[in-house]
DNA sequence: CTGGATGCAAACTGTTTGCATCAGA
DNA sequence: TCTGATGCAAACAGTTTGCATCCAG
């Protein structure tokens, strides 16, 4: 139920006494919707712009930014020069990245292999470790 | 001994028809100096600026793109808006990023352990891993 | 009604590019 | 000599900010 989702996020606004606006709205709405996917700013600019030409850039970025702080969505970078945003899987439950070197194309994997690597590191090194972000650049199946 | 290296890369630039010039000595002089050390272009430029101000930013950009491409330097980024470079230790023995939360400070591990990670996930996703950049965030021992 | 949120445009930052000049091979 | 490399300035892309206005609470 995606609406559902959608409410627990405006709770959470009100509660942190952030305003509940259409903008913020339209912007969730797109995340869920499009489930999955890692969009850069200007492209949920665009698709909103189709249906809401009146939402400016800045408030895309604005939002988008306060999202990512809430945990909302969370907030990557493919080194291509611009941020992504994804929806943050609710509870933590990451995953990470196949970015093939050819086409461009992101695959996903999840990340309980990684959590031995995790305590390794942990016990050889001192530092804590809260989170963690992994890329794996290569071909994916059409391009080799 | 460090000039052994640069006269390896050197080497390099003019079996691939490129030019050694000052400018291009005088960069990787520095990151052999500063081993070890993630500079973002702008760095080098301040740093050279001091006992070379003829050489200008654009040159720094192009020289460290052309080596990273050659794999003389690594081409980093910590999600905070500039590329940083790094010296490409020799063979590909990568490290990892450790970056604390707190103050910034970034340490490393080697990656001896994403190895079998690696083969897991070739075993599961039809994906050729070719590379990966595995980084980790937390808090260093001076910040919890 | 009131302060936070918005839209717009201008500012900013990191990076790239066009072009005349320079210099390594 | 002659093409690739440089320096400079202008152009660019993504993002941020200042400010008047708007509207959710």
């Amino acid at each position: 139920m995606q609406h559902e989702r959608a409410n627990k996020v405006f709770e959470m606004l009100k509660q942190k006494d952030y305003k509940v606006t259409p903008q913020r709205k339209e912007i969730l709405t797109l995340f869920l919707k499009k489930d999955g996917e890692h969009l850069s700013a200007e492209e949920v600019y665009r698709v909103l712009q189709e249906s809401h030409p009146e939402i400016g850039l800045a408030t895309v970025y604005r939002t988008l930014d306060l999202f990512a702080e809430l945990d909302v969505l969370q907030k990557l970078s493919f080194d291509d020069g611009k941020n992504r945003y994804e929806l943050n899987d609710s509870e933590i439950h990451h995953h990470h990245h196949l970015i093939c070197l050819n086409c461009g194309k992101v695959l996903e994997f999840g990340d309980d292999l990684l959590e031995a690597l995790e305590e390794q590191i942990t016990a050889k090194i001192d530092f804590k470790i809260i989170d963690h972000k992994v890329k794996f650049y290569g071909y994916c199946s059409g391009c080799y």
